[in-house]
DNA sequence: GTCAGTTGCTTCGAATTCGAAGCACACGCC
DNA sequence: GGCGTGTGCTTCGAATTCGAAGCAACTGAC
């Protein structure tokens, strides 16, 4: 049997399953609050935050959905939606006519803040009450390394298409 | 501003992003080749390895859909397109006329064989290749003890419904 | 220039997901 | 027993999700 394929070791399981565990229960509980809160999904949440968070608020189309990791199409219907509530806009990027901008709006800004408290109240229940002291940055140091370590991989919006050569 | 609602710290905040963003990315990884190797979603290899691993390779829906974390109306669809696939049985149970128990078959086992070593071929490469020796038992531990807190909160299927007394 | 291949986004169709409503059984309390 | 409430699952309808296919603009090689 290669090391490759070798069966995960107990520790590994058990972390690798808490790991799964803890982010569909925090999400579940998350999407519950937003949408009660401020009829947002999790998703278009996380859209507006990384807007908010961006340069003038604003990001290409691509790049918003690397960020958020959700497909090119899913992102297309969200942003649609948020368009219809007036949170973001879409605009034509100046210097490549393909690309689309996506800017969040002050009402946008308003919701966020309307949202966060609420938001991050469910956080520190579910996620930061369970955390000894100390744990937090432990557990942010790991998974930032990890997280970096996944983000060298390539992107979904680099995926290879286009096999048009065998008709 | 009350303590609970006291903006989350940078250290809080980058644990809790970079948690969530860790988990999406290996769960597309992972969904892409279960997909690939043995045409199962995530949820349904989930299903299949909580079954594989309860007594005798059988459990009812509620406990089953508690232990995935998903919703009831999900579980029943995918229980149903197991079963046309021969992977699991369902059965009423013998002492509740309305339980249903749902049970692993020998294909359904063999199937897990078949994708298994793919699988962990993928997190090892997404997830342990980037921590450091000792990282992963600090991992499981911190996350093990978070798991356990955020299960005490009564589950999915505990909700209150039924408010038929306002005709 | 121009032509083939690439990249950015949207449209499209199919599959999945969820909560609410529905149905049937179980369990109490009288 | 009989009735009201609770529980276990499925059905139903609506919303979301994804990849493939489509369209338009960009890029590079020649």
């Amino acid at each position: 049997m290669s090391p490759e394929t070798a069966p995960l070791d107990a520790e590994q399981l058990a972390a690798y399953f808490a790991l799964m565990e803890v982010s569909t229960l925090l999400q579940h509980a998350v999407d519950e609050h937003l949408r009660a809160d401020g009829d947002l999904s999790n998703v278009q949440f996380q859209i507006l935050m990384r807007l908010s968070g961006a340069p003038e608020g604003r990001l290409r189309m691509t790049d918003l959905a690397d960020g958020v990791v959700y497909s090119r199409s899913g992102l297309t219907y969200q942003a649609g939606l948020l368009e219809q509530r007036g949170l973001i806009t879409r605009s034509p990027a100046p210097d490549d006519e393909r690309s689309v901008i996506v800017a969040v709006t002050g009402a946008g800004r308003d919701l966020i803040a309307q949202v966060l408290p609420g938001h991050i109240r469910v956080v520190r229940r579910m996620l930061f009450n369970a955390l000894q002291p100390g744990d937090v940055e432990l557990l942010g140091g790991v998974l930032g390394q990890v997280r970096d370590h996944m983000r060298t991989a390539p992107p979904r919006s680099a995926r290879p298409r286009t096999r048009r050569t065998k008709p």
